[in-house]
DNA sequence: CAGTGAGCGAGCTTCCGCTTGACTT
């Protein structure tokens, strides 16, 4: 064993700094927190002033038994884990565990994984900071609160019986998605007018040359418009004056966690956990730095190395050297921003990763390039028959920079209305005069705020500093398993717009269709998530504000510089949320959401949609009454806000009989797994493209047949009067025995169909008396 | 796999943040 043991939080990290450091250092990993607040009783003893009771989980206590080994037989342990508060912490549980003195332990931090800075950071060691550690047990403390006393709230509350989860985080995301769709369902378009001119000019070249000019202004009415091009009829075009500035564009800061979401999302179209995913492969291959970071810092090694790269193989002039700062206060900084390892490598061979690195390799070099160059050309041009006048515009890129490797993506919400990219000018002179090929006005329609996408989420949530970057993919796979959100494509929708054509002195008038509000891949609350967000907005808007966990981090901020007492904090807290907990427990009624549609014509009952214990319905009729109420579901893109009773009443049109087929009765309707067809008391699927409003007889027949012949195949026996069946599936011959399926041992599986019902029974006790290992049994919930 | 939909209540669920693992029902 060596002299020292130094504890940090990543293997891939130990490895790097093992290297470092050489013979007299071993370098552990503690992977992240040991400890963890037990969950009975939530893990706070709250009349002892909220006195944390942590234990060991299951899942770590391996590690923490090699690390006290190791402890023991080494002279000296260093604690290196992350320079932020959760860092911190862990070294701090660490010394509790290992058996170490807080006041004597060497504690030791670097921002980047660096010869220089690990050098640096060994001969400045420091003690634990106790007011950083109590900052976090009270972040700790107070996430436990929110999340174990507002649950349960939920789940005496909602008429669903799922298991609903409340938190700090999650349930503000989950409201950002909510609100949204709101602003988006509450939305009225309105149109206006906007007037383009399309002129032909001569270039010094004497080359024709196309281009368009820009009306004055929008017109709100039609008749504004088509008033304006009236005013047009037998003008001439003259240029006025023509200005030219210079532009310069910068390249956007480093990744961080959020940004490289975003982007890999914006080029890539890849999920937040996809990119994290790939990250971390090319991170635990020591291609690029740490992946969870809020920092847009790069180190000085890397910002040599960079400039290296660029001198090769861009050239002098394209290098400046820019150091970035964070605009985010909420940023902890323990790490670098993310960047390969070694700027020579300028792609990896590894087909998976390959996009992700090379998207994070561009933005690194391109961080480090030259402003773009620009030159802004703009053009009046006079109207002869009457004082409005015309704008040209164009843009010539003077002199690449950074652009030559990398522009940073735009979100829908920043692309600015519906205006294609500047294209170029021909070279005008003052006073040519200029030959109108058309003048158009054409109708556009103002648009909503666009749904959320996963990675723009995470880019709101980042701006409100709530979450981190270690969560904000587990977030989002969080808010969509608990289905308060779903991630899905719509369907846009045709509209008309008018255009106004001034050509040859004459105006013509023309409709044309768009599609518009289409989406892809965007976040949609769910009924369940509207519901739930009413119901905590109504009674503990405290924790729901979009402000709160800005509001807690200035006081945990206090906690860390000592000017504040961390459990007198969670006190001033806890009173009146706990108080809250138990007036909404005791008054609150049990929440439904129910929305009164109308009354159904054939029977005069009241349709009300609302939320059943299996999810959001329709219903005709009351509870009360005296014949029983009819109940259906609602389709996947339906909700209780939105549907109107003329499509409430066309869901209890299921389930339809179609007809006879070999002599059984064919029926299809919606059931828990989608829609099925019914036949001979068997059930089958319907096809994606199947509608079971409209679907006909023979389109199910042959679909009936066709399953029927599959299932055939895939029996290879069966033992009626057992129940057992050996069929065969993906991963080769299985044996079923009702609902459970059972593994054929190895040396059995070549000859599964001789099985006999005694080889059956027998494997099958067997598995039962020793069932395989189940995986990490702490936190998986078992599967439904 | 393919019903259901009131209320009661066995016994269960739940948070955020730090880290990777594992061998298919």
């Amino acid at each position: 064993m060596a002299k020292n043991l130094v504890i940090v939080e990543s293997p891939a990290k130990a490895k790097t700094i093992g290297k470092i450091l050489g013979n007299d250092f071993e370098v552990q990993s503690c992977y992240g927190h040991i400890r963890d607040l037990e969950k009975d009783d939530m893990g706070i003893d709250i009349q002892d002033n909220f006195k944390p009771k942590y234990i060991i989980p299951e899942d770590k206590e391996k590690v923490v038994k090699e690390l006290k080994k190791m402890a023991k037989d080494t002279e000296e342990v260093w604690l290196a884990t992350d320079e932020d508060r959760e860092g911190e912490a862990i070294s701090w549980h660490l010394c509790e565990v290992l058996g170490l003195d807080p006041a004597s332990t060497k504690r030791i931090v670097f921002h980047e994984i660096t010869k220089p800075a690990i050098e640096k950071a060994v001969k400045h060691p420091r003690l634990l900071d106790m007011n950083l550690v109590n900052a976090q047990q009270a972040r700790r403390i107070l996430d436990r609160i929110v999340g174990f006393e507002l649950s349960p709230v939920l789940w005496r509350k909602m008429s669903m019986r799922n298991s609903l989860s409340a938190g700090r985080v999650q349930s503000v995301a989950v409201r950002l998605i909510v609100e949204r769709e709101r602003e988006i369902n509450h939305f009225t378009a309105t149109s206006s007018f906007k007037v383009e001119a399309f002129f032909t000019a001569k270039d010094i070249n004497n080359k024709s040359i196309s281009f368009k000019a820009e009306g004055p202004n929008k017109f709100k009415t039609v008749e504004d418009a088509e008033k304006f091009l009236q005013n047009c009829v037998g003008a001439a075009y003259t240029v006025k004056d023509i200005t030219v500035k210079p532009g310069k564009k910068s390249p956007a800061a480093p990744f961080t966690t959020s940004t490289l979401q975003q982007e890999a999302s914006r080029k890539l179209g890849y999920s937040v956990s996809k990119t994290m995913l790939l990250a971390q492969k090319l991170y635990e291959s020591g291609k690029i730095t740490y992946m969870r970071t809020d920092s847009v810092n790069l180190s000085e090694t890397a910002m040599t190395d960079a400039q290296a790269a660029i001198v090769k193989n861009y050239g002098d002039k394209y290098h400046q050297a820019r150091k970035f700062k964070n605009k985010n206060e909420s940023a902890q900084e323990a790490h670098e921003a993310i960047r390969p390892t070694y700027m020579e490598n300028t792609s990896v061979d590894d087909s998976d990763t390959k996009r992700l690195y090379d998207l994070i390799w561009k933005r690194t070099i391109a961080s480090q390039m030259a402003d773009a160059e620009l030159e802004k050309t703009t053009a009046k041009i006079d109207i002869s028959t009457n004082h409005e006048e015309l704008t040209a515009s164009g843009e010539v890129l003077k002199f690449d920079g950074f652009l030559k490797v990398y522009l940073e993506g735009k979100d829908e919400d920043e692309e600015e209305d519906g205006d294609e990219k500047e294209g170029t000018l021909p070279t005008l002179a003052v006073k040519q005069s200029l030959d109108l090929k058309e003048m158009k006005a054409t109708e556009r329609f103002t648009r909503p705020a666009p749904r959320y996408t996963e990675a723009s989420l995470v880019k709101k949530l980042e701006e409100l500093g709530i979450g981190r970057p270690s969560t904000y993919a587990p977030t989002i796979t969080t808010i969509q398993k608990r289905n308060y959100v779903e991630k899905r494509d719509k369907e846009g929708v045709k509209r008309d717009f008018r255009i106004l054509t001034l050509k040859s002195d004459k105006i013509s008038k023309d409709t044309d269709a768009e599609n518009t509000g289409a989406e892809k891949a965007k976040l949609f609350p769910t009924d369940l998530g509207m519901i739930v967000t009413d119901f905590l907005n109504q009674y503990f808007n405290n924790v729901m504000d979009y402000g709160f966990t800005a509001k807690i981090e200035t006081e945990f901020d206090e906690i860390a510089h000592g000017k504040k007492v961390w459990n007198k904090m969670l006190n001033d807290f806890y009173n009146p949320f706990h108080e809250n907990i138990q007036n909404t427990l005791e008054n609150a009624e049990r929440v439904k959401g129910e929305h009164f549609l109308g009354d159904d014509p054939d029977s005069g009952k009241p349709v009300v949609a609302r939320m059943g214990r299996y999810g959001p319905m329709v219903q005709i009729g009351k509870a009360e009454d005296e014949e029983k109420p009819r109940f259906a579901k609602l389709k996947q893109t339906q909700s209780i806000e939105t549907i109107t009773l003329a499509e409430a009443l066309e869901l209890f049109k299921l389930p339809r009989v179609l007809g006879m087929f070999e002599d059984s009765e064919v029926s299809v309707n919606i059931g828990r797994f989608g829609p099925y067809a019914q036949h001979d008391k068997k059930f089958y699927s319907l096809k994606k493209e199947m509608d079971p409003y409209t679907v006909e007889l023979d389109e199910v027949a042959p679909l009936i047949v066709e399953k029927r012949t599959a299932k055939d195949e895939r029996t290879i026996k069966v033992f009626e009067k057992e129940k057992i069946q050996i069929l065969k599936g993906p991963y080769g011959p299985y044996i079923k025995q009702g609902l459970r399926n059972f593994k054929i041992p190895k040396e059995k599986i070549d000859s599964a169909a001789d099985l006999t019902v005694e080889e059956a029974k027998a494997i099958i006790e067997d598995v039962k008396a020793n069932p395989p290992k189940k995986k990490a049994p702490a936190r998986k919930k078992k599967a439904e």
